[in-house]
DNA sequence: AGTGAAAGTGATATACG
DNA sequence: CGTATATCACTTTCACT
């Protein structure tokens, strides 16, 4: 499915603000509510649009501590990690990458011990690199189209 | 502010699906809906809740590859960069970090072509370490209430 | 801080350019 | 693929608890 312009910007308002109206959205791009929303199911049912969510502070929810850590896993440990790491709380995101590391996890902690616990629950699965986030620059920016 | 119970069951309404209405999060929390839509205004105000996004598939949406891109700054360097970050629009997620590196930055990117060309933007700030993202294990996972 | 009811607004289905 | 209309659902405000 290719992204029309006018989808463009009906994106661009929800990537903004998910809980806009089918209403407002039509207003702002200039098409009624029923076309807006005919527009959006088509983009939920082909898969451009993949879900709608909340940004919840984590520091506000009672994590003082953001991180990311790299594995590098052990021989046959990575899919049993992959199963592991689903039911981790702490994980907010986690990637599997090229190179000499396999995994990057974003996650929260509440202070550093909580860090500390957390990395030993890991060793058992490969070597780890832990970066403490210092300030989020960009967050979350919006998907745009690309420059042909 | 502290969240208690009753708005942890609707953040995670909200989370998993930020148009969801408060009428249904009503229903499945067990109180009204104005009541419901109180509870979120003042989650907003204090900043528990920092906005509402939709997911576009980077695919879908024309970007074929996803990489993590590490920067190490030269000297002098970072402050540029944090102001320059913000124009590029392949940059998706960026964080300052702890350790031998300053930067993390997630890109989306149409082909190698384009990972290349924007790697040969970054040379002037600092050296670059790219691993591609080969899956996403966990997307975006809900923050959930800290263990205490 | 939550309920219940009234008024306004938005969503959805259908008929039709 | 879009609009227009009608019906139904949801949001918002407010008096009350």
């Amino acid at each position: 499915m290719s992204i029309d312009t006018l989808n463009w910007k009906i994106l661009k308002c929800l990537q903004q603000n998910a809980r806009m109206s089918n209403a407002e959205i039509g207003r702002r791009v200039g098409i009624t509510s029923p076309a807006v929303s005919e527009r959006i199911k088509k983009m939920e049912d082909s898969g451009v649009i993949q879900g709608y969510t909340t940004f919840v502070s984590p520091f506000e929810a009672g994590y003082q501590l953001k991180a990311l850590i790299t594995l590098r896993a052990f021989m046959g440990m990575l899919k049993p990690f992959l199963e592991k790491v689903k039911t981790y709380d702490e994980v907010v995101n986690c990637y599997r990458i090229t190179g000499n590391e396999n995994i990057v996890m974003e996650v929260v902690l509440k202070n550093q011990k909580h860090l500390e616990a957390f990395i030993d629950q890991l060793i058992t699965y490969g070597e780890t690199k832990t970066q403490i986030v210092l300030s989020h620059v960009i967050k979350y920016s919006e998907v745009k189209p690309p420059l042909k």
